[in-house]
RNA sequence: GGCUGGAUGGCAGAGUGGUUAUGCAGCGGACUGCAACUCCGUGUACGCCGGUUCGAUUCCGACUCCAGCCUCCA
């Protein structure tokens, strides 16, 4: 079965073929860390590490790289904001994202580069572009002069001409030209800079992951992802950095996740509605939060609200509950890989909440199958629920997971069950109920069977 | 204004030129001491107006509305 991709540079699914056979290279865009993550960092993170997940099925090697940029006019303002050391400060911020992208069942990527280790390749990139007439210095900037490229434009689909008319900020008088950017900027003596060619200063956003690029995965990549709104400019950029300086094709598939709104307004600082991915953590378990993001394509909008994770949280409950009743049931050795309409949707340019529904089917189909059939199913279950990152827990942990420190403890809880199971065996159905609404109130639902009760937190 | 992409049942969200998406919620039934879980059943959804067609939610065109981008925001 073959993979396949919508690619933003033509706007058509294509089959997925990578440049060296067998061997995938991948890059996406990662955090820029001055912040804690919120829920829309942690969308392209989770759709990436999917596919991540899904090209290790089809290829011997599939190398990831997703950077950590740590030279930002944000973070700079960060500190001098608080008065404290940027490396500290960044390590930090790195250290909480991976922490928090690791809750929600990203693996880590194969390369995490980062933009401070990488100052000396983005001059000589920049010392190439000035060399073949791309790029000129002027008042200590280096700026990328984008008239000189033929097809500067090509992924965003539109024309310099088009880009000055709906230009909404002013020219800075150093430019050339309005549309060119820049690759380097002084730095005052209070900011962070490196000693290059142009005094001292750092490196623009753009020129890292280009550097950054080539010098892990090459001039050529097959994969390169990222959020929408980083088609323009921030990607068209990356294009002309490093088609101009290698003479060859930089990218051969772009992928672009869709946003997510939260409660249907955009995420924004003025609507003081970000959600931190840390302070969800609080509340959902990680895989709430991951199934959730996953339960819509990633090139649609996504509505986060609490509504959402309400049903996330019982989606789950039904496939762990599926899994639960063949806790004790050993899986199929022999089945490696998921059902084949399950990886068909994953191989249609990652239809995950089609995959999803598959799993629903598969969840239901073991609900009825006899015992034979059971460590059949059971395997296809979780082969799939792996590729998504899901279905990761033991079913009995899942259930009883605590969801904030003063719940009632599972010892009580057992007690509780006991003193119920003597009541109903004594016929005092008055006070079964009783104690059953007791557990309740504390959110935990009882279910009888004929081996015994179990119980969840609901 | 320009460039992209959307509009599906109470909610979320796939897909298709004619036949069940799926999940959550709801309703009816089986099971149960009663429930819960599970199973069975249950919804005349495809923005608006034209066109093509034997037939369109699905193709084409106009319209309305929504979202993103237009120099550093995933």
């Amino acid at each position: 079965m073959s993979l396949v991709i919508y690619n933003t540079l033509n706007g058509e699914k294509e089959r997925f073929e990578p440049l060296v056979p067998n061997r995938v290279t991948m890059y996406v865009c990662g955090p820029t860390v001055y912040n804690l993550a919120h829920i829309g960092n942690a969308r392209p993170a989770v759709v990436f590490d999917t596919l991540f997940r899904l090209l290790q099925t089809h290829f011997d090697e599939v190398v990831y790289a997703r950077n950590i940029t740590d030279i930002d006019d944000k973070i700079i303002t960060a500190c001098a904001e608080t008065g404290r050391d940027m490396a500290e400060f960044t390590e930090e911020f790195t250290l909480k994202y991976r922490q928090d992208m690791g809750a929600l069942g990203v693996l880590t990527p194969s390369l995490e580069p980062q933009a401070t280790h990488h100052i000396a390749e983005m001059i000589s990139l920049t010392e190439t572009l000035i060399e073949k007439g791309h790029a000129y210095e002027s008042e200590g900037h280096v700026l990328f002069a984008v008239q000189s490229m033929e097809d500067y434009g090509k992924l965003s689909h539109r024309s310099l001409d088009d880009m000055l008319a709906g230009a909404r900020v002013e020219v800075a008088d150093y430019k050339r030209y309005p549309g060119d950017f820049v690759l380097w900027k002084p730095s005052s003596d209070e900011e962070p800079g490196w000693d290059s060619p142009w005094g001292r200063g750092r490196p623009g956003w753009h020129l890292e992951c280009s550097a950054m690029t080539h010098a892990h995965l090459g001039e050529t990549i097959d994969i390169h992802g990222g959020g929408r709104d980083l088609i323009f400019p921030h990607h068209e950029n990356e294009i002309a950095q490093s088609q101009c300086a290698h003479g060859t094709d930089y990218v051969r598939y772009w992928m672009h996740n869709a946003y997510l709104d939260i409660d249907g307004e955009k995420m924004s600082k003025s609507l003081g509605n970000f959600r931190m991915v840390r302070d969800l953590l609080g509340q959902f378990p990680g895989e709430v939060l991951r199934f959730a993001l996953l339960s819509a394509h990633y090139r649609s909008p996504l509505n986060f609200s609490a509504e959402l994770l309400a049903q996330a949280r019982s989606s789950l409950d039904s496939l762990y509950t599926a899994l639960r009743e063949v806790a004790d049931v050993e899986v199929d050795d022999e089945i490696v890989l998921a059902d084949e309409a399950f990886y068909a949707a994953l191989n249609d340019d990652l239809n995950t909440p089609l995959a999803i529904a598959e799993l629903h089917a598969l969840a239901k189909a073991l609900n009825k199958a006899e015992p034979a059939e059971q460590p059949h199913l059971k395997a296809r279950l979780l082969a799939g629920a792996d590729l998504l990152g899901l279905l990761t827990s033991e079913p009995e942990a899942w259930f009883q997971q605590a969801a904030s420190e003063n719940a009632i403890s599972a010892e009580q809880i057992e007690a509780a069950i006991a003193e119920r199971q003597q009541a109903k065996a004594d016929k005092d159905f008055a006070r079964a109920d009783e104690l059953r609404d007791y557990l309740a109130s504390q959110g935990v639902v009882l279910e009888d069977s004929r081996e015994g009760t179990t119980w969840r937190r609901s």
